[in-house]
DNA sequence: ATTAGATTCAAACATTCGTTTGATTCAATA
DNA sequence: TATTGAATCAAACGAATGTTTGAATCTAAT
């Protein structure tokens, strides 16, 4: 399909530059710029430059949602009991395998990704939310049967700095690369990954 | 002097309305209709836009970090081994008197500050790099120095998550409040801070 | 009272933005 | 081949933006 193609090259390049400049900063002329198309085409797919942001978010997050509670599910499925970095990997890990993804995106759409969440538009905001709300909905429980001790307020509480720290860390991790001279590699995932779930983990289960 | 109160006029407007809808989604029009005053005295008194975005973070973030920093001096002088919970109450105590600060700002500015760490914009990123730059050459000896046993480089990791926790909290506490169907009160500060200490005590301690 | 500098003001400037228009091209069907 | 609807194009639209201008006003020292 030739349709396809051009709402796919848009996506693409819209994709790029707002997670770069911001999707604010980003006009829709350098996004066409960049995928080389005519400015109504933006509008003849898409409809418009916010339905265009919702469609760039909705392209990976939706599948990258699905994805975590399948392997939430499948670890249930496995065990009456899962383990609380098992359910962490699940949150994280997609959204790990999705970075390295060779297909354009990737730590791209992660930082944009982590920018929208402090984005203060609303449309967007809604968008996020109702993504994060389907997530939480069938994590929450997950993590409140792997630490039972941990008092709900507490525990909602810590799910939030979660989100924080993912979030920046998703969005900015080039930047502690700089920060530390070299000493921290932003591009090893993994080991990025891991350290992030000893972290989340241990402050999970501290006693309050 | 008038011009001062000219001049902290525009800078609380543009302080909550940066802080509400961020920086780009403002205009200098709604900063002067919220400030009554002349459009042409914003660039009078502060030169640009840009300008005036780096007088508003620079207002409370000087004196913000200087506590900071006095906190641990503090601290270190009273004790030469410092625990690592006072480091981080040096580090978000001064955060959360601000956020109680009953004149203009305190809350709003915290949000428009988490805002800001996650905005593209390359010479607020500056300023912010110079400020966060100058605590953490304090502060990272001082957890080296209460955290022995965790290597260099998972420190500067988890101190990194930490960030992310912190500006995700300031900018976005409210969020929580809805979200938990206000299980979760975003107005204890003190309560909050004292999850976030507690929280990030725990996964800097953890063992890699 | 006059002068000089600082401050305020209304008005316009040039630019950029997202969006729309209407003609044109293309692909596939009948 | 003729026709139809989808897709692309150059061009313009109106609105909003940050910034500048130059005159008017205020303040304080001479």
């Amino acid at each position: 399909m030739k349709q396809k193609d051009t709402k796919t090259t848009i996506l693409d390049a819209a994709e790029e530059l707002f997670a770069r400049r911001g999707p604010n900063a980003t006009s829709l002329r350098q996004v066409i710029g960049r995928a080389k198309v005519n400015l109504a085409a933006v509008h003849y797919h898409f409809g418009s430059k916010e339905s265009l942001l919702q469609s760039v978010l909705a392209r990976r997050l939706v599948p990258l949602n699905a994805e975590r509670l399948a392997l939430l599910e499948e670890a249930e499925r496995r065990s009456h009991r899962v383990s609380l970095e098992k359910i962490l990997e699940a949150l994280v890990g997609p959204a790990l395998r999705l970075s390295r993804d060779p297909n354009k995106g990737g730590r791209e759409f992660m930082r944009l990704l982590g920018r929208c969440f402090t984005e203060p538009d609303e449309k967007i905001q809604e968008l996020l939310n109702r993504q994060v709300a389907a997530v939480a909905e069938r994590f929450m429980p997950a993590f409140q049967k792997a630490l039972p001790k941990v008092p709900q307020v507490d525990l909602l509480w810590r799910l939030h700095f979660l989100v924080g720290a993912m979030a920046h860390t998703m969005a900015d991790a080039e930047r502690l690369g700089e920060f530390s001279g070299g000493l921290c590699d932003p591009d090893d995932t993994e080991g990025m990954i891991q350290r992030l779930v000893t972290f989340l983990a241990a402050g999970l289960k501290a006693k309050a």
